[in-house]
RNA sequence: GCGAGCGUGGCGGAAUGGUAGACGCACUGGACUUAAAAUCCAGAGUCCGAUAAGGACGUGGGGGUUCAAGUCCCCCCGCUCGUACCA
């Protein structure tokens, strides 16, 4: 019979979801294993991405299975956002028939895969079901001050007045009006995140199964820094201006204030000067992207006003306004030391300000580096780290200053002025100012008929929904209008999962035996900002006593993108792969005939037209092929690169791997090794026994490529095996079936097929994961090259184990080495089972 | 701009500081076939050498530490991700 992944892959699919093999239940007997792969937005058609992401979750879950842990592994959608909003303006329908139509699709495309989930823990985010526990958590967050409501800058397009997001602002202009886009001042609601920047930090030590790059960005983002504030008296005004800085030891080196354009005292000026009001609105033009800000121009506006020097009375320093100051960091203004700091050294040459070194070094400025201080007065021969601590001393018994800690996060803004969100449970009352909704009204659920054509939120325009009676004093009042960030629901989906019934968010006894999460992987696009406000959301629904975890994820895998080669015409217009046949070394187009030039592997994108459909791969070749293939490329964290000519590779050895198993004689009677094993047997089983401790290994450390060559590698050596009796056979069968149960998680329909075939009445995804027979595997002799001067010139095999001294002396003895060792050798380095090394 | 990561044959990639290139793709030769495809067997980093023995060079570039560096350190180049309202 031929391999017909369609066939199989169907019964297979079908076996499992009667047999109940993935449903996931609390089982105290056994060890939980969660594993949890980042859910997608359904966008309607799965990607070769959401294919890479899955197939490294399912490979974990099935492993786990077979390593005898109980195993809960769900999958959801990520259902509220843009795109929906987009389409309902684009196409005319309702973001709701959009997603939900999406997501009937894409699950019929994840079964096909065929992946492990426990379907009957499907959620979506934008099932009321879902998102009313959110306005619960919403209302104790706000009750216990965790939200409130704060002014801040978004982007504003002035044509279609609304609020564009930063994906909106293209060089910016807003993406559909071509408006220059202004910031513009809005209140939102916002989460203190920020209370909890020191514990987010700290316990990112104890993240152990993190990727080391990730925690250095979230600590990075959290961005505590040490240093100080200082006031500087305005002069001829009673007023001051508090700057942060971390470098409070070169105070003496400081020549001018630059504060931002949102800075109170910039706009208390700005009152009075057209000309300060000006550059303000200078500033205001360009969009909120922190990237747009900082590469932007520096400029300055220089004010007619100045401060005075703490420690030098008689030195005054002005006053500039400048836009590249952030009012959200430190206290939105600085000192500038243009000697020892890159950024003011840059505006002291652009404003022709004072440069005055205070650290004593021969490079040249700036120089931020450590030294011995000078023309610093008090300061004067002492290093950064003391100078910092004596400045700061003073700046205290001066009462003008003192030591403070800045953190570079910001708390989290979670309004956005759209329909496509969980609507934010709080109503606005003239009389009594913000409300919370009373919790028997829950859920606020989003209005059916709303209406796209308006500008702006689709909320504010629906005739009735936002006008309501103020639940404390009955007169009219009006709902907010603003929906939640989507990163809401993100942040604690993984939590639900664990009970999908519960009539609360949380049931104890799921969350105390599912959680946390013990393999969660995804995009590392999501390193800081999803993976830092879920542990936050666990730490905020901690001390509000609805949880009892803190850290959500105990091990993180990040993977990296999926890649394919992109392809041009001679008109420099990008063309399908698919369109493309190759003739020789050259490709041309297959219909136009015309000359096709390949260009560099660029990310899968639909702009370059170098995507491949995953729905087509599994249609030509089936879901296996494309999940062995994915696995079998690039290790999971890197970038692969998807390869025509990969896949039919795969595809090969799955028919080879096929064909052995069905050209077995006698294949159903054999269940044993024979009694008695010749040295090929063993041979044979010494290979196994290294496959299955290498693919375990492997696996366990993430590098399912080199999993996939072990296995590889182990069938190789079967099919050189050459069958000569019974007991061979037997011998053969043993063999291939620990191959199968290694095989299962990357190839399960394939596993089961020939599983099945081999008279097996169990199904394989029940089986346990083979065990490493020692006695096999332990060496005699063993291999080590023979170095003079690090170049290997012979390799000698000794027993395991010899002694340096009798090594040295076989080594000695091969004649590509005796040549080099007159003169006698002036080192000689044995490392037991390693490698010997002359130096001569 | 800032933060983080990555860079190894023609290609994807292997390699606790210890034989660089496992495994695969593409390629070349052979077998089978009327022929092709498929399949099977063999070869192969580059250069010198004879297709051998043997040798030189070789992990983005430059420098350093070490008996020994793809791996550790410093500088540079290129690409990728994130940059707070895309998810």
């Amino acid at each position: 019979m031929k391999y017909n992944p369609s066939l199989i892959e169907k019964k297979w699919q079908r076996k499992w979801s009667e047999l109940e093999i993935f449903k996931a239940e609390i089982d105290h007997t056994k060890t939980k294993y969660y594993v949890l792969e980042m859910f997608p937005y359904p966008s309607g058609a799965i990607h070769m991405g959401h294919v890479r992401n899955y197939t490294l979750g399912d490979l974990i879950a099935r492993y786990k299975k077979a390593k005898g842990f109980n195993v809960l592994h769900p999958m959801g959608w990520d259902a509220f956002g843009l795109p929906a909003e987009n389409a309902a303006i684009e196409n005319k329908t309702h973001p709701s028939k959009w997603t939900d139509s999406n997501i009937e699709s894409m699950k019929i495309q994840l079964k096909q895969m065929g992946l492990s989930y426990d379907w009957d823990r499907e959620l979506k985010t934008c099932d009321p079901d879902y998102y009313k526990f959110e306005q619960k958590m919403f209302l104790d967050f706000y009750k216990a001050g965790i939200a409130y409501k704060k002014e801040t800058l978004v982007n504003w397009d002035p044509i279609e007045n609304t609020v564009l997001a930063n994906e909106q602002v293209v060089d910016g202009r807003g993406w559909r009006s071509g408006a220059e886009v202004e910031k513009k001042k809005m209140k939102g609601w916002f989460l203190k995140i920020s209370d909890f920047a020191d514990d987010l930090l700290n316990e990112i030590d104890n993240l152990v199964e993190w990727p080391e790059k990730v925690k250095t960005m979230q600590r990075n983002w959290i961005g505590k820094s040490f240093g100080a504030t200082i006031q500087f008296s305005i002069k001829n005004s009673s007023e001051k201006i508090e700057v942060f800085t971390t470098r409070p030891d070169t105070i003496f080196g400081a020549t001018f204030i630059a504060i931002s354009p949102q800075h109170p005292f910039a706009k208390k000026i700005a009152k009075k000067d057209t000309e300060v009001s000006n550059f303000i609105k200078f500033c205001d033009k360009n969009s909120i992207k922190e990237a747009d800000i900082e590469k932007a121009e520096k400029y300055g506006y220089q004010t007619n006003f100045s401060v005075s020097h703490p420690f030098k009375k008689n030195l005054s320093l002005k006053i500039f306004i400048a836009n590249f100051i952030l009012m959200e960091y430190g206290t939105g203004a600085i000192f500038g030391c243009p000697a020892h700091d890159q950024r003011d050294y840059d505006f002291a040459v652009k404003y022709s300000i004072d440069i005055i070194p205070v650290i004593k070094t021969k490079e040249k400025l700036p120089y931020t580096g450590d030294g011995i201080h000078i023309n610093s007065e008090f300061l004067n021969h002492l290093n950064i780290e003391d100078a910092k601590r004596l400045c700061i001393e003073k700046l205290n018994n001066l009462k003008i200053g003192k030591e403070k800690v800045t953190y570079r996060i910001r708390d989290w803004g979670v309004s956005r002025q759209r329909y496509w969100g969980c609507p934010i449970p709080i109503i606005f009352c003239n009389e009594c100012g913000e409300v919370p909704v009373p919790r028997e009204q829950l859920p606020i659920t989003l209005p059916e008929d709303i209406n796209f054509n308006n500008k702006g939120n689709p909320l504010e325009y629906h005739p009735t929904w936002k006008h309501v009676k103020c639940p404390v004093c009955k007169k009219n009042a009006t709902r907010e209008t603003d929906t939640f960030d989507t990163f809401f629901e993100s942040s604690w989906y993984f939590a639900r999962f664990t009970d999908l019934n519960s009539s609360n968010a949380f049931t104890d006894e799921a969350i105390k035996y599912w959680l946390p999460v013990d393999q969660y992987i995804g995009g590392v696009e999501h390193a800081v900002m999803h993976l830092l406000y879920s542990r936050f959301f666990m730490r905020a629904l901690k001390y509000l006593d609805c949880i009892n975890i803190e850290e959500p994820f105990t091990s993180l895998q990040t993977q990296g993108m999926v890649c394919h080669r992109t392809f041009k015409n001679n008109k420099d217009q990008w063309v399908f792969p698919t369109e493309i046949e190759k003739k020789g070394n050259k490709f041309i187009h297959i219909d136009t005939k015309e000359t096709i030039f390949a260009g560099r592997t660029e990310k899968m994108s639909k702009s370059k037209k170098n995507v491949v459909d995953p729905q087509q791969i599994i249609e030509n070749y089936g879901a296996d092929t494309a999940r062995f293939f994915i696995l079998s490329d690039s290790p999971p964290d890197r970038d692969m690169e998807w390869s025509e000519s990969g896949v039919e590779g795969s595809w090969r050895f799955l028919n080879k791997l096929w064909k052995f198993v069905n050209n077995l004689p006698n294949h159903k009677t054999c269940n044993e090794l024979p009694a008695k094993l010749t040295e090929r047997n063993r041979a044979l089983l010494t290979i196994m026994n290294t496959t299955i401790s290498d693919v375990t290994k492997s696996i366990d450390d993430f590098h399912f490529n080199i999993a996939v060559a072990s296995i590889r590698s182990l069938f190789n050596s079967l099919s050189a095996f050459k069958i000569e009796n019974d007991n061979d056979t037997k011998v053969i069968i043993y063999v291939i079936k620990n191959l199968l149960i290694l095989i299962n998680p990357m190839t399960p329909h394939l596993a089961e097929e020939l599983w099945n075939y081999l008279g097996n009445k169990n199904t394989i995804s029940r089986e346990n994961w083979p065990k490493v027979d020692l006695k096999y595997i332990t060496k005699k002799n063993i291999k080590i090259p023979v170095q003079v001067n690090g170049k290997v010139r012979a390799v000698i095999e000794v027993p395991m184990n010899l002694s340096e001294k009798e090594i040295e002396l076989i080594a000695r003895k091969e004649q590509n080495v005796l040549k080099f060792l007159n003169p006698n050798p002036k080192k000689v380095i044995v490392i037991p089972n390693r490698i010997v090394n002359f130096v001569i």
